[in-house]
DNA sequence: AAGGTTAGTTAGGACTATCTAATAAAATTA
DNA sequence: TAATTTTATTAGATAGTCCTAACTAACCTT
């Protein structure tokens, strides 16, 4: 019996926990020492309980913490850090880009969304992006109509009208082809 | 200067509170009364712990409760209750029907997203799926060609090919380049 | 190097959401 | 109706996240 310390004593994260790891790690990128009042200030809370996180992330062997001194992550601690940061881009990218949310807004809301979403639905939102890309009959070209769309309040519209021209393009079909595999 | 109880005394409801006006919603469209047990059934929760809450939510004048008898919510709760409902109806459909992810998956995520989501972010993905329905160059034929897209593992296949000529060059010109800036 | 400023910690408290164990009321059944 | 079962409540505990107030360490600045 007994969980052996072998095990890691992995209790999952709270969102909590895993905003303060992607604070962390964004402010180690800007700035190569990382303070309490910084980590605060970003997550709009209080020194105190930055402090009390902070010995939390350390007994779960997520950051690297003496007291009066700079933070740092452990290997594990980047990891999360980065991954919150990876999702964080994917849905920011997905209300920009897709939805046409204003950044503010957009950038809010993948705050949130970043914890609760699944990595196999994250992957298809990646996907999904792709595939608007690559797909000839969407892409932004097609995507624009969205906003005319939602614009004239939700009114067909331009959409509606087909694009005529008939010119092959081999040549543009295969990087595209290319580029897609190169993501990869 | 005093908050006037005509005010309403309203301070936000918690997601979990939201999760339990929206139980209680439905099981009140299901069975016409709603017991503690099936609440805590639902929210895999304990009755004790939804004991408590019917209290918070009673004071909150968000349900009407009387201890051993049923549960009813108020004009309010009941506001509340449709409205999570709506928004997890809108999030599956994006999640199934655009995403193509598998109901009992998607099922999940919509309980997850449907606190943190803006109403002004979930009236844009509404939005989207109504343009997507009814910009012919898009719609549902073109949407299954996603599917095929990720068994492909993300290759353009049919998709591309079908339409190419369909499409001026410099459509797919611009798109390359868009590709280019969207994955950097 | 003394004194002030800034940054960080400790102590202690509040609130939410959960649990278990014990108890009590309501419903069912024999 | 009395006994049993089911449902619900109370009491008390825990974990997590946040706060304020008071104290202390580290750092500048003259």
């Amino acid at each position: 019996m007994s969980e052996k310390k072998t095990q890691k004593n992995k209790k999952p994260l709270t969102s909590s926990m895993e905003d303060y790891l992607e604070a962390i790690y964004e402010l180690n990128q800007e700035k190569s020492f990382v303070r309490v009042k910084d980590i605060a200030k970003k997550l709009d809370v209080k020194m105190p309980t930055v402090t009390s996180m902070l010995k939390n992330l350390r007994d779960r062997e997520y950051v690297f913490y003496e007291k009066y001194e700079f933070v740092e992550l452990t290997k594990e601690g980047e990891k999360v850090g980065r991954e919150m940061r990876r999702r964080h881009d994917v849905l920011l990218k997905f209300l920009t880009k897709i939805l046409k949310i204003d950044y503010k807004t957009a950038d809010d809301e993948a705050c949130k969304m970043e914890h609760t979403l699944s990595p196999s639905t994250l992957q298809r939102v990646i996907d999904f992006m792709e595939f608007i890309q690559v797909c000839p009959r969407a892409g932004m070209e097609w995507l624009s109509h969205f906003e005319e769309f939602r614009r004239s309040g939700n009114n067909p519209g331009k959409c509606l009208e087909r694009t005529s021209s008939e010119i092959p393009c081999q040549v543009i079909k295969d990087r595209v082809e290319i580029l897609t595999k190169i993501e990869k």
